[in-house]
DNA sequence: AGCAGAGAATGAAACGATTCATCCGATGAC
DNA sequence: GTCATCGGATGAATCGTTTCATTCTCTGCT
């Protein structure tokens, strides 16, 4: 007993050197454990427990001892001890391509607020849409032993391995936006090929007969499927798609940029363009602004995602809005079930995307068609 | 030894059950353990541990067999284990008022790729400008023993004492962006006042004379050092400031949009705006369309960050470039280099920030002055 | 041959929690 | 008075690591 005393009166001793001159709390020596705050109120660790569990077996006087050792020690109880022990923690993986790209905040912060009402924390991995490093991260965060994982794949990555063992570790797994084919699991995401096609039908709505596309990467599931939606509409409103109206580019304003150029310099310029998402579009108004021609006038362009910014912009992004909070929120609620206990069968959500007419899109002036 | 065995045995089988239908992959049985790979090894633990650490005290025969079973069972070793054990893990703990505004995924993307190649992880919390929430992250993040904490305070919480228990608990702090006034630890922030003041000077170099602030709110750091810099130019210009130029809004666009408006509408209408951050900036904008007024040839609008978006936005806004991406990458350099055992003494960063002169600012329309 | 010393390897203890078989003590029934 | 019962409380075992004092095994020297 008094071995123990001291050996902890020298370590707290060294620990307070090392940060030198921040000076202590008052009544919180250092990390307070169960084993603490089970000597201060006279009863075991597993009554300690027991309380701290809610279990009912515990008599209202011992409770009331535990509850207030805790507070006096402002004891808060370790997840990494809890988390060894019960081979699960409180952490739900959420691994995303690029954290920079406002619509994976958007989910993100969806999902964190479905996980923290429900004591569930998230750790933000970015796989940089690289294999190699999403491959990493799965693997070493597999061993944290979180309760879930929400990820949305990198455009290469169709593996599903990795998501396998978290299934085999006792953790649930849910993809998100972009669904891998072979993945049988949880999944949420919107109906891409319908956005694109609701967003195609619309521009030949209004007229337009040369309609160029700016697809995502065609590896991602969501690219792909945009442009069958496109392709759908084109399709059955019987109109021609020449060489060079598709485009293929990666998801950031960059690569649209410099693919909307390509698409305007062509000898046909198309008078309307389908963006795979917002940021793409952004970088096309910005290619049409520097060629000197104007949008809606010249040409009309409609994004997808509705971003925040999509407002900002001039003129307004007429897009499609696929509900990112949801997506996100719905995602961390399936995690949040399935670790209750649900055993339901498999929840395969998707959300229905919506048309938001804004400024980028009008009637073509009228020209020559395409023959 | 061999009711080990039985023991491993039987849980296997109970597991397997429990994920009904999922084919395990062939070599690779559950979470294989340290104890796994001596047994297979034919070593003891303590070797195992010391070839996972790279201690040279390893034959390499011995050490080439326990390479040969970590990778043919895939073994990963339990970072719960491990960071029970070393009272310290390898997540950096982030927490951000508002991961939807831009300017916090571009910094927590400069950390990430720093603490990423450093083996660190960083885990994310929105506290939503909720001091209670932040609150009630900070204390239980604590016991997951992070390396460090990086933390981006909200608006309304000045309280440092639950940083300090991170520090005497071993974690590093570092204060990023809003930097409490008593705060004596590292801290890696832009100079606001001297970014704003710049911005300031800038506008009234153009001509004019009329100019008017939303300040961001005035209890976060940044926000009330804006206003010095601004106050200092106009000061310094002899510029008068009329009741009503001094609007304080939170940091995003509704609010930006609000407050924006009320500029518009007063009897003596600003002929140039600074907005305490991009997002607000974007608001003014919104409503300088929506009163029929064009930018910059009725008002000049300059904002503070440099978010992508502002290249997209017409105008494309005149703002002030405070490196999101270089903030948080130097907030997690503190963060690795004090936990390999760096001693130095504190650091505080101070990055300067860059006006970047785009469309949205433009010598006033010939008018009257202020008397 | 005997021994010192160094290099390798071992294995028990510890980290902070949960779990569960066991034990304790009071009560009630007979 | 004896015994079964049962609600409470206990404490050892356990989770997967690291650490370190100890032991083992050589090698080389006298």
């Amino acid at each position: 007993m008094s071995t123990f005393h001291f050996s902890v009166q020298k370590r707290f001793i060294g620990k307070a050197e090392e940060i030198d001159r921040v000076d202590l709390v008052p009544e919180h020596p250092l990390m307070a454990t169960i084993k603490e705050i089970a000597r201060r109120a006279g009863v075991s660790i597993g009554t300690v427990s027991n309380v701290l569990n809610g279990l009912p077996t515990v008599r209202d006087a011992a409770r009331k001892r535990v509850l207030d050792a805790i507070e006096k020690l402002g004891y808060e109880p370790s997840l990494l001890g809890r988390g060894l022990r019960k081979d699960k923690t409180n952490m739900i993986v959420v691994i995303v391509p690029d954290i920079t790209n406002p619509f994976f905040p958007g989910a993100v912060r969806g999902a964190e607020d479905i996980a923290f009402q429900n004591g569930f924390r998230l750790v933000l991995c970015n796989s940089d849409n690289d294999a190699t490093k999403e491959a990493t991260y799965l693997r070493e965060m597999r061993t944290y032993r979180p309760s879930g994982l929400i990820i949305v794949p990198a455009s290469l990555s169709q593996g599903i391995e990795e998501a396998k063992a978290y299934l085999k570790a006792g953790s649930c797994v849910v993809y998100m936006d972009r669904i891998p084919t072979k993945w049988k699991g949880d999944s949420v995401t919107s109906k891409h090929e319908d956005g694109a096609y609701a967003a195609t039908k619309y521009l030949i709505g209004l007229g337009h007969e040369r309609i160029a596309t700016i697809a995502g990467p065609l590896t991602s599931p969501s690219g792909s499927a945009r442009l069958q939606g496109f392709r759908r509409a084109m399709k059955e409103a019987r109109l021609r798609v020449p060489p060079g109206y598709i485009q293929e580019a990666e998801f950031n304003k960059q690569d649209g940029h410099e693919k909307g150029k390509r698409l305007l310099k062509l000898r046909q310029r198309p008078s309307a363009v389908f963006a795979a998402n917002d940021l793409v579009a952004f970088g096309v108004l910005a290619a049409l602004r520097e060629e000197g021609l104007h949008c809606p006038a010249d040409v009309s362009v409609v994004g997808f995602d509705n971003l925040d910014d999509s407002d900002v912009v001039v003129p307004a992004l007429t897009t499609v809005d696929q509900f990112a909070y949801q997506l996100g929120a719905k995602a961390a609620q399936i995690v949040v079930d399935r670790t209750r206990g649900e055993k339901k069968s498999v929840r395969r959500i998707l959300l229905a995307p919506e048309l938001r007419i804004k400024e980028s899109s009008a009637p073509p002036a009228a020209k020559g068609r395409i023959r």
